[in-house]
DNA sequence: TTCCTTGCAAACGATTTGCATTGGA
DNA sequence: TCCAATGCAAATCGTTTGCAAGGAA
C-alpha cells in the first residue's frame, strides 16, 4: 500500500495529534501515495472503484488536512485536490504548463530557496505573519515548447 | 467610477476582442478597480449593494476574464476571486490569509523582484520555457494573527 | 430587425451535514 | 464500554443555464 516510511511517519503524526489511522484513511493515504500530483475527491473516488463512499472520502480528506498529513491545492474549475503535505513530500514548487495545464513539481538548489526565504520574510514584515510560500512558473513545457 | 485611464484602455481593448463594455461590465470593472486585491462573485455582489444579480455578475466575470482584462484567482474555499488583468495593474503578487481567505496584492520592491526573477530564470533554466510567475506568501493577515 | 445582454428562477456539481449504525481503543 | 467513524440521503453553496424580456447596432 502506502510506502512502508510514510506509513510509520504517518500513523506517529495522527497518534500525536489523537486522530484515529482507520483503514478509510489509510486508504485514501495509500492512493494519494500513489499518485504523481495532486488529486480531487472525485477522482480518488474513481480510482478506489467507487468503493469508498464519496462522504467518507471527504470526510477522510478534511480530517488528514486537518491534521497536517495532507495538504490541499485549489486549482481551475473550482475543485480543491489534495496531497501528501510537504513535511513527507519535500518542500517544492510548481512549474505550470499554460499549453497543457500539466504541472511539474521543483526544489530549489538551497541557496535560492533561502534566497526565496528571505525575500517573503522582508515583503510580508509588519502587515503580515507568513507561515508559508508557494512560487509558481508558468510557462512551457518541454513537450508544448 | 474607474480610473479614467483604465477606462479609456479597457474600451479599446474590449472593442478590438469584439465584446461590448455594458453598464453592466462597466459596475464590475469600476467596483474591481477600486479593491486592493481580488474578490469574489460574493464579495463583489455586496460591495454593489446587491444591485446587480448575481448571475448577470458571473456573465460578465467569465466575459471579462475570456476577453483578457480580468484574471481569475482560485483560491481557498473553492471560490474564484478576479481581478484587473496585470497589463492594467501591473505585475504584483498576493498575501493570502490561512484563516480567512482574504487576498491581498504586494509589489515587491525593484530589487526583490529583479532577484525572484533571476531565481526563476535559474530554475526553469532547461527544462521550461518560463513566461511568468507567482508567488503567493501565505499567512495570517492583521485581523486574524 | 437581429443579435447580444439581462434577470429571474431552476438546474448543477462539488462538498457538507443529520442521523442512525458500526467499529475501534 | 463509549466515543469516534461510517454510510446513506438530504441539504448547502458556489456557479451555470434556460428562457423570456430589454437594449444596442
Amino acid at each position: 500500500m502506502t510506502s512502508p516510511q510514510f506509513e510509520s511517519q504517518i500513523r506517529h503524526h495522527l497518534a500525536v495529534h489523537g486522530v484515529r489511522y482507520t483503514r478509510g484513511r489509510q486508504t485514501v493515504v495509500a492512493a494519494l501515495a500513489r499518485m504523481d500530483g495532486p488529486r480531487s475527491a472525485a477522482e480518488l473516488y474513481d480510482q478506489l472503484e467507487r468503493t469508498l463512499p464519496l462522504s467518507s472520502l471527504y470526510r477522510s480528506l478534511a480530517v488528514l488536512a486537518e491534521a497536517g498529513v495532507l495538504s490541499p491545492h485549489h486549482g481551475t474549475k473550482g475543485l480543491t485536490r489534495y496531497e501528501l503535505a510537504e513535511w513527507l513530500m519535500g518542500h517544492h514548487h510548481h512549474l505550470v504548463c499554460i499549453d497543457c495545464g500539466a504541472v511539474d513539481d521543483v526544489q530549489l538548489p538551497p541557496d535560492l530557496e533561502t534566497t526565496l526565504e528571505r525575500l517573503v520574510a522582508t515583503v510580508a514584515a509588519d502587515r503580515f505573519v507568513a507561515t508559508g510560500h508557494a512560487l509558481e512558473i508558468d510557462g512551457r513545457c518541454a513537450a508544448c515548447a
